[in-house]
DNA sequence: AATATCCGCAACCGCAAGTTT
DNA sequence: CAAACTTGCGGTTGCGGATAT
């Protein structure tokens, strides 16, 4: 025997509530409380299924509900908690305290999909979009003047989206940290780094063997994390010849990312300039 | 002013997970 | 243990208002 539906759909009246229904769902609720979702439309005398009562109470009638537009500090944060999440809206909405699931999967995929794409992040995965690899496009000539203008402008756009996130909650202020990080090999703080008074430092070599060290302490000196890195010669050929192979930097990057997932920008300009901004969030 | 197109949002659907019988 | 049932989630749709032509 099959799963059956959740109620018998005939004679069921479906698509927009009336402000009748709605009073008559709310002071049900308000008077009862919701002990069985299948037998509130019957309860209250809704010609509704329990499913559809549900909807409408989680998403418009339930009183705590904040409603209004979303402010830019929810949108930043939404953008991280989604670099984190996914689409999984339910656990994205436990952020938001008076926001539904439903309002924030609208506003994701109405707006700030939109936004991102934009800004030249390819969804759902938070990386840079390879405008080479989209289009079609050798890299020669002009066409490498025009793609360096693209990419600072999307790296300018990354960067202003970074140091506008200022407001970060108490929660993600534990498992977040922004950085931005230009110029090779320095790098400057953002946001929760600064907040949490951790100390990150760094040296480096010009040789072609050359080699780096990173260390993360918090504010008493206690050791986070630190890493050696040795640079070859190939692989600071490789840096900048083309903008698309990060080289040692990349690579730098991806070690730490067993402590660290890495979700930002990029860039390699000059064999001595390499620009990232971006985040990495504690695993 | 009329029509077409776009956009945001409420609501629906199917499915999976969890719970009860 | 399995079937039946309930709840919750995420993807999708379609209505209605706003904007463009």
């Amino acid at each position: 025997m099959g799963r059956q539906p959740c109620c018998d759909k005939v004679g069921l009246k479906r698509g927009p509530w009336t402000i009748e229904e709605d009073h008559k769902l709310m002071n049900f609720i308000i008077n009862n409380g919701i002990h069985c979702w299948r037998m509130v439309p019957k309860l209250a005398g809704l010609l509704r299924c329990g499913k559809s009562c549900r909807l409408r109470w989680i998403n418009y009638l339930r009183p705590d509900l904040k409603r209004g537009a979303f402010t830019e500090a929810e949108e930043n944060q939404l953008i991280q908690l989604h670099s984190r999440l996914g689409n999984r809206w339910s656990k994205i909405a436990s952020h938001f305290p008076g926001r539904t699931d439903n309002e924030i999967k609208n506003h994701w995929n109405t707006r700030i999909k939109k936004k991102l794409k934009m800004a030249g992040v390819d969804l759902p995965t938070h990386q840079p979009i390879d405008l080479d690899h989209e289009n079609g496009v050798h890299k020669d000539g002009d066409n490498k003047e025009h793609e360096n203008q693209q990419v600072e402008e999307k790296e300018h756009e990354f960067s202003t989206k970074l140091n506008e996130t200022t407001t970060i909650d108490d929660q993600d202020l534990l498992t977040n940290y922004e950085v931005l990080m230009t110029g090779g090999g320095n790098l400057e703080l953002e946001g929760a780094w600064s907040s949490r008074n951790t100390n990150y430092s760094t040296t480096s070599t010009n040789s072609d063997q050359g080699s780096s060290s990173s260390s993360i302490e918090d504010s008493s000196g206690n050791h986070l994390y630190s890493q050696d890195r040795h640079q070859s010669a190939g692989s600071k050929a490789q840096l900048g010849d083309d903008g698309e192979d990060y080289g040692s930097l990349k690579q730098w990057v991806d070690s730490v990312d067993s402590m660290f997932s890495w979700d930002g920008f990029m860039n390699t300009n000059t064999t001595t300039s390499t620009t990232l901004a971006g985040k990495w969030t504690l695993l």
